[in-house]
DNA sequence: TATGGAATGTTATACTATAACAATTCTTTC
DNA sequence: GAAAGAATTGTTATAGTATAACATTCCATA
């Protein structure tokens, strides 16, 4: 496996296109090995998400889309989106309706989201403690854990240092 | 402060009556509380989202209050519903774009929600394990959190035992 | 190089939510 | 009790999010 994340808050400025590029790397590799195809417009769009590390909406997107030339229509680009959510190359705030790349695709986990309400930067976490207080919390009661969306905002540690009003 | 509630999912069959009715009485005393106004209409759109144990949307809601010869348009809808989240007596569930009535009114706290994908029926924990873990986890990483959406979807013991294809 | 399935294009529409302004009701104060 | 001001509700229109349905194109494979 590779490095380990050295925070889940890159700092403002990094080597942004290293990110995309290990992203686009890992999808197309992912990709090879689900036997799945990652199209031009689906590698585009997945390459829109990860602009920034902030979530994104569809609409958003769409509009992007077409500043590159692109004519698209709206189901274009949820097309795209579902099939990048059901490979599990995205992830989808719920509470946002926004998308956001992955950063640990190709491996089966929930995720938690610590989203910054100031710069809307948003962080995912794969925090085992997190997922095991919810697996017990939920057999005490019987029951029988399919999906979560576990979503947490307010300040980034950034934010926090640069004055908070 | 009142009884220990039995079972955040209660047997499908119980004295649903007993709980609009408390939901009403506390809702009085806590608008009471608060100075503030739970007219009839704000009554009655909190008694039809306490009508059974599961989310609604908005529109849902719209259509059973025109049921009951009310003929109402979405803001009245909406704003009934922004009323009663800024007073804590429901809660929206970010991933169905549905609310439900809050079983914890009056007391501040954050929530998480248990939602069953077979039956619908949602139960609402304030299981503070779970809020100390995420504050926990939040603040190795420096974030402050402002809010929370924890939304686990999965199977309620009932629809557990009944066979689950 | 035919063919069947996957992917994309295109149009229309459903669903969710709010803006903006008018009318009404409630409460407070005189 | 009447006037003023604030809160609530009515009404129309529209913004924002997502999908249905069907036509067309592309592509792997035989």
């Amino acid at each position: 496996m590779g490095m380990p994340m050295p925070s889940p808050f890159p700092p403002k400025r990094h080597d942004h296109h290293a990110c995309i590029d290990e992203a686009l790397t890992q999808a197309k590799a992912i990709c090879l090995d689900q036997g799945c195809r990652l199209t031009p417009q689906r590698e585009q769009i997945l390459e829109l998400l990860w602009q920034e590390h902030k979530p994104i909406g569809a609409y958003a997107l769409l509009e992007q889309l077409r500043k590159t030339g692109v004519n698209a229509a709206p189901p274009t680009v949820y097309r795209a989106l579902d099939f990048l959510l059901s490979h599990g190359l995205i992830h989808r705030i719920e509470s946002l309706n926004a998308y956001t790349g992955c950063t640990t695709p190709g491996t089966p986990h929930r995720g938690q989201f610590l989203v910054c309400s100031q710069c809307q930067h948003v962080a995912e976490l794969d925090d085992s403690a997190i997922d095991h207080q919810l697996d017990a919390s939920a057999r005490k009661l019987g029951f029988m854990i399919e999906h979560q969306t576990v979503e947490i905002s307010g300040l980034c540690p950034h934010c926090r240092k640069s004055g908070h009003e």
